[in-house]
DNA sequence: GATGAATGAGAATTCATTCAT
DNA sequence: TATGAATGAATTCTCATTCAT
């Protein structure tokens, strides 16, 4: 009895080392998770792997995620916040429609070849598992909301800004699993190659 | 003496009612598996949720499949079979580089709509369990050969074919979402869509 | 209906052929048997590897054994008829306890050396399992008898039979296992100690 | 701080609570477990009747054992705790052949007949599942050792220890089999008789 | 008699989740 | 809050046996 008003005592004494513990905690799962999601996939993975890749026991998993599901969402949400912003903030300052699919592209490919974890973590079956995944990760509404802005402000024709999100996205994670399956990640070469298709098509002049 | 030959006959009889009842039996675990796939996605689907699907006694399964994964192979097998032909038939007597994506945008979009089940089953995240079954189903390398064929009979430029199989595939898939998506499966303006795309990119002129 | 007819003639027209198919199968299903205990020992194996170790379809079994239990029977019947007589023959016509124990052992060791099979069969764990099977095997009833009728003819001195046949079998067995794990099976050398120790004992003059 | 302090030593307070039922857990399916044995025999026991002997849950058997075979050694392990140390303490403080013979047979009879289901259990069908279970039950390695250096004693002529061993080993097992079944297990009776036996064989004098 | 597909009981094992400590 | 043992539903798969052909 007398314990839990120590204890409670205790809590409030220490306030910021408690919270510190609980966010190191939770980064620990996120990361063992990420770890297992990757190595099995998503769909084996069960919350048993991700607590055996942690050093903490399997109750208190419970304390931080409701389920692997919950678990998937908020890697999901991490990949998100880091690549999103970059996508935007290029796309806004584009000037002209290479501009804009370069910048798109560009981003892209330099984020699956440079954190292949986060993007394999999210790669694997989950996108059809949870088939929002890519819209969410690559921002598909905002993707829309920019080529709408962009057809505003001149410079795309006005097409269907759906399809053409679809189009780039699709184009996106099909050239980036060629592009992770070659010897070397030319991030470049399939900028340039994914661009100009989506730019000028298969019939414009200038290929190589 | 006659009776061993009458017997025999009887027992062998064309297919047999026996391999009739096996075949009948295959199909229906096929059908129950797709469906299943369909409802539960394929990671989450069980050889118990396929067997329940069915009339048949759980110990059956195991005489006509080894796992969940080989029924899926075997369904993978069938679509591939429904839709590759159909994909090269078309591409083999194209005259032009439009006559080539628009019969390949076609087939696909067509296919997609009317075999919402074949292509559902697939589409789950199967996909990505089981990376190679798009290139399977779509047929990724006869597309690659297609194309390197396209361009040596000058139809397309000289270009990356593997990047551009990639391309047409991701563009195939994502826009075949977002029709299904929609409320009137319009394969027509799919195929012009992603036809205009891939040939003339955005840059071009008769959008609408 | 006439098929009946015509087929209980041809069954009674070539009555031997008959017979010698089933006595032909029936032998089948016991060498695969004996082969299957002998890889896997008797208490995994299952009927099906039995069957699986045949040109057999699994309902044939049952026309000729109720059962894997019903096999090993049969088996262990064989080895019963195979050892036995030779062990009584020679028993009979001891004219010293010397005499009849070399006997006993010699033709133990004998057997077990030149039918492994047979001999591994039984052997396995089916010992424990059926714990009668050496008693049947070896013949400890028959044993029983043969002491009780040396005792009689002043061979042995009047011990507990029933205990000095245990011993015998005991020994028979245990020392055949380190026999069979040596390189080379010395059934000479093997006979000459278990008949040296039983009948002089450990301190009986001249070992070696 | 004297919260945590309390907490803390509450949790870990010596055996504590949770370690104690731990304990108790493992010996309830330890116990279960040389039940089923005797009752079943080994090999047609199932992890489900060890469980269903106990008033656990299915999945606690695996908190505490892989498998069945693994359970068969544990127990296997504590039968031969507690039987070898009497063996060899008695053996090493033999002063003539007798004695060691005599202590020998003593020491097994009389824990075969006290320790009847520790006894029944290891010698169901899994002596020769596991043919090296008698070895360590009864410690063959020892019993040569023992033997070894009896003879440097000159407790013993120079013979095959590892014969000898096994002859003594079979000799005990087959008799205190027959001991078993009779109406009262007179330890004593057997121990005489194989001791008797093994040393002076069957031509010996003094039978009765 | 021979065949071999169907059957469904039952075995081993895993897993998410709870809850006393 | 952290711990980790207990739980029992759920899953995969095998097997002996039956029975229509």
């Amino acid at each position: 009895m007398d314990v839990t008003l120590t204890s409670t005592g205790a809590t409030t004494a220490a306030p910021g080392k408690r919270a510190q513990t609980k966010e190191q905690n939770r980064r620990l799962i996120l990361g063992a998770a990420r770890r297992v999601f990757v190595e099995l996939g998503y769909g084996p993975s069960t919350v048993r792997d991700i607590i055996r890749a942690t050093t903490l026991a399997s109750g208190t998993f419970y304390n931080y995620f409701k389920s692997k599901e919950d678990v998937f969402f908020a890697l999901r949400e991490e990949t998100a916040a880091a690549l999103k912003p970059k996508l935007r903030e290029e796309r806004r300052q584009a000037k002209t429609a290479e501009d804009f699919i370069a910048a798109t592209f560009s981003a892209f490919f330099a984020f699956a070849a440079s954190e292949k974890d986060h993007f394999a973590a999210i790669n694997t079956e989950t996108l059809h598992r949870h088939p929002d995944t890519l819209d969410v990760v690559a921002g598909l509404d905002e993707l829309c909301q920019d080529i709408d802005h962009a057809i505003g402000r001149g410079l795309f024709p006005s097409l269907d800004a759906e399809f053409l999100a679809a189009a780039i996205i699709g184009v996106a994670f099909e050239i980036s699993g060629v592009m992770q399956n070659r010897p070397i990640h030319d991030v470049q070469a399939s900028t340039r190659f994914a661009t100009a298709l989506l730019l000028g098509g298969i019939a414009h002049s200038d290929w190589q």
